[in-house]
DNA sequence: TGTACATCAGTGAACGCGCGTTCACTGATGTAC
DNA sequence: TGTACATCAGTGAACGCGCGTTCACTGATGTAC
């Protein structure tokens, strides 16, 4: 939490009352970064982090969990671009694959607070897979499409589902990233090496360097 | 949390004190058993759930962590004793491999909230792998020596380092139950299934069914 | 056998704190006439 | 061009609540003499 004095806010120009709603949600990213979670995260101390009156908050926020849905949207766009950033310009759909779930736990280890409201309990039906278009359900489906490629690419067996092997290699990469932040003391190996480990053996793609032609010709 | 009207408490005879320790750490795991969580663990809660005055949880506590504390402690001695059950009269190592981990998810599955604690954050270090008797660790190591007993019975390679091998069961297990606890309305696999296919994969043992003989016979 | 005293197992009032939420208010700035 | 008014962007006091923590107290029961 951010101690230090501020200087004095100035009201916002007329017209440009909506400033304020982002920096009321900036502050709040920045109490869920510095705390490691939302637990903490309260409409009086946003409001102080910001500079306002408590009571200012309610003019962009009924509540302090509409807030925090805000800051889940944000959380998997800022996902989504991490992830495609990190896929770009790869053409191999195991190096893709590979990169994929790599940025995810990149993702989860650079910003624990927000990975942990968006993959920890009691988040809001709308945003936990539940709607069909609830942004972890898309991104998990275009996860399964991309395993499909490696099958199509004659990377792994097609005799495997690729959504059961997406759902296997979501479990193994989440519980590798939180038990990572959770047991700091843990002896990890580095986290990309992790990743592609368990991909490998989940999915049965090559690892890294090794192409489909290696693959084709290993039985 | 139970609000119905309980039945006035009585007083402990003389020399039984120790009893109202027991009756606020079942309140206690009561509480977190029915709440999903320690976030709402309050001292003032567990004495209301007791039906005893919030100053007399002083006399067995110093304060809510050394309860909490206690509670992941008789946590991680009901997963071992779980765990052992599971395992019991099994002498197969690939079966008991499956069993360990079976006996694991099924444990977090079955006591969301203790488990939460156990393998949460804001650990106190004694309890979080830190210190080399914590029981996390202990159970972890275990881990690894049945790993090594599947290699030495020549029902996975041993081109891999236990230690490494179960860092990936671990984490893939932890995955798999905590987001089946977090993300409910997605369509899981039954959870030991899905455990066995995970271990199968990481591990290369063979699945149910399957004898070492089979996977000597293999290559 | 009777009684004073110590110990034990709690209790109850009170404190300050941070929280969410309500309500009426303020003061600058644009706009209609 | 001047002024009344509406709107906008917030504020400040006050409320009740649950929390942790303190302190002195209570009342039953065992024990020493």
């Amino acid at each position: 939490m951010t101690t230090a004095i501020k200087t004095a806010r100035r009201r916002n120009p007329r017209g440009r009352g909506e400033r304020l709603r982002e920096e009321i949600l900036e502050a709040a990213t920045r109490i869920v970064a510095e705390t490691g979670g939302a637990s903490q995260l309260s409409l009086r101390g946003v409001a102080r982090e910001v500079g306002i009156a408590a009571t200012s908050v309610y003019l962009h926020f009924p509540d302090i969990d509409q807030l925090k849905a805000v800051l889940v949207d944000r959380g998997f766009a800022e996902l989504n671009q991490a992830r495609m950033a990190a896929m770009k310009g790869i053409t191999d759909p195991a190096a893709a694959l590979r990169a994929r779930w790599g940025a995810y736990g990149q993702f989860a280890v650079d910003h624990p607070g927000i990975y942990r409201l968006m993959f920890g309990p009691h988040l809001p039906a709308a945003q936990a897979f539940d709607s069909p278009d609830s942004p972890g359900r898309q991104a998990f489906l275009a996860a399964v499409d991309a395993i499909r490629h490696c099958q199509e690419a004659g990377m792994a067996s097609t005799d495997d589902d690729p959504f059961r092997l997406a759902t296997l290699v979501w479990a193994a990469v989440h519980g590798t990233a939180s038990l990572r932040l959770d047991r700091p003391n843990f002896p990890w190996p580095p986290l990309d090496e992790m990743v592609d480990d368990l991909i490998q053996r989940i999915i049965g793609v090559p690892r890294d360097g090794a192409t489909a032609l290696d693959v084709a010709m290993k039985p």
